[in-house]
DNA sequence: CCGGCCAAGTTGGCCAGCCAACTTCCGGCG
DNA sequence: CGCCGGAAGTTGGCTGGCCAACTTGGCCGG
């Protein structure tokens, strides 16, 4: 069994990661069907053992096939559709669901970050920082209310992109800004003036807000932005294992 | 440099990882510090740099550090407590945190499961369920209602435990019963009557809301809950990169 | 003084092998 | 017929090694 050559890939491990996904996804395994054995796959693909552990660690990670010793691995309904950059844009995120996503810029200020804006993006005092207000819609559709605060080196490139641009992340990519990992914190909040405005419900109704630090490969903090997101229009999903874990609930201790 | 050997561990890797999140955490490679090089930590400790590369895959996960080709890995701020386990107990969770976690039956009724329930628990049609209804309390004030479904196996067990226990997974897990997946959705929703009484808000007011399917490490379903969490005093917090995501934003196609 | 090239350092990825821990299943024995 | 023990199968874990891709910093030349 080759593998997909001209897939996206990169990385031997990825392949066949992407491959046996697919292959779970399409029922080539039953619905709580077992796995070939790690040897089995290995020799299949024509990869070691180990290369073959990679991959499934990845569909582990994504809550679709569990992973106990001395037994074979076993599928998981979970079904999900493809977890991996979707959290970092919301274009990308929209596409992936088939929905065509939109946005609209209400507003771009410029001004010295205050105590907490410096603390989230480890500015120096006094540093100005670059505030956007948005509009997101999915298909036409008001779904959200972005509040984003750049650090200069970002807020200079996206001051300059047009205001109906829809994705940021991809321009920025091409001017060397990346967006790799992120820290989210999900709560409720009442809308205020503008949510209501913006996305057509009533002053004080309850939005479900998503606040965001993303940094770059570096380390280094390129965006904090927070999201509220009209109710019933979309949720959020997460899978964790007691072996690998990547979510974390904590009692709200400030706005 | 020798490994704690009384540390939980088990695993030689966990073990370094645990040390390394310890070093991390108390400031040992400074605040954006650079962690040593791989070769150099699989010397101190006495292990083998695959072992190394273990335990340093953890810490991304949790978003302790970063990890890029090239160049030594960099400590992120992001102050993660443990995330371990937290997720899949309110009790662990609440106690890791230095709060009283506590907790009352409401109600527990047995009766045939409806169509949703056997598709989340994966039961044949006609199978009775166990149904609890409970409030839950942080240091004596109220936070939580909790609507849990358990499939025959583990309701029976449930019904068997005094109304006044804290934690359900401890016993259970001295029956055989194990918490080890879960797929955890995240939206709001509007108080209804029961809501309101025990959590002492006005019905039709926003709750945070967290539908979680739990599973044993076989994939065998044994809990679907709905929790739903009075606004202000909980909010959920994951991080994710692009290199290993375990969440993932969906649009809500059903209640 | 600036810019580009190169070498050293570092992580990503892959391989081959070995042993331990655990699950499952089958056959024998009571 | 049921229970128990053991063998086979499978995953977890660890080692040692090798090369590629990438980053960084310094050196050298213009």
């Amino acid at each position: 069994m080759a593998l997909d050559q001209d897939r996206a890939a990169g990385s031997l491990y990825r392949q066949v990661a992407a491959d046996l996904r697919e292959a779970i996804t399409s029922g080539s395994f039953g619905e709580a069907g077992r796995l070939p054995a790690e040897g089995a796959l290995a020799e299949q693909y024509g990869v070691s053992r180990g290369t073959v552990r990679q991959a499934l660690a990845l569909l582990r990670a994504d809550g679709l096939v569990t992973s106990r010793r001395g037994t074979r691995r076993v599928v998981l309904g979970g079904a999900r559709v493809q977890s991996f950059s979707e959290l970092l844009s919301f274009t990308h995120w929209a596409r992936s669901m088939g929905e065509e996503p939109g946005g609209r810029l209400e507003s771009l200020t410029r001004r010295p970050a205050d105590a907490a804006e410096r603390e989230q993006l480890r500015l120096a005092p006094g540093t100005e920082v670059y505030v956007t207000l948005r509009l997101r819609t999915l298909s036409g559709t008001p779904v959200m209310v972005e509040r984003t605060v750049y650090p200069p080196r970002v807020g200079e490139l996206v001051a300059q992109l047009p205001p109906d641009v829809v994705s940021h992340t991809e321009p920025l990519r091409e001017h060397g800004i990346l967006f790799t990992d992120a820290d989210h914190t999900i709560d409720v909040v009442a809308a205020d003036a503008d949510d209501a405005r913006l996305l057509s419900c009533r002053r004080g109704s309850p939005l479900l807000r998503e606040k965001r630090r993303t940094t770059d490969p570096t380390g280094t903090p390129v965006e904090w932005s927070q999201d509220r997101y009209l109710p019933g229009t979309v949720a959020f999903s997460i899978h964790n294992s007691l072996a690998s874990s990547a979510l974390s609930r904590h009692a709200r201790d400030e706005d």
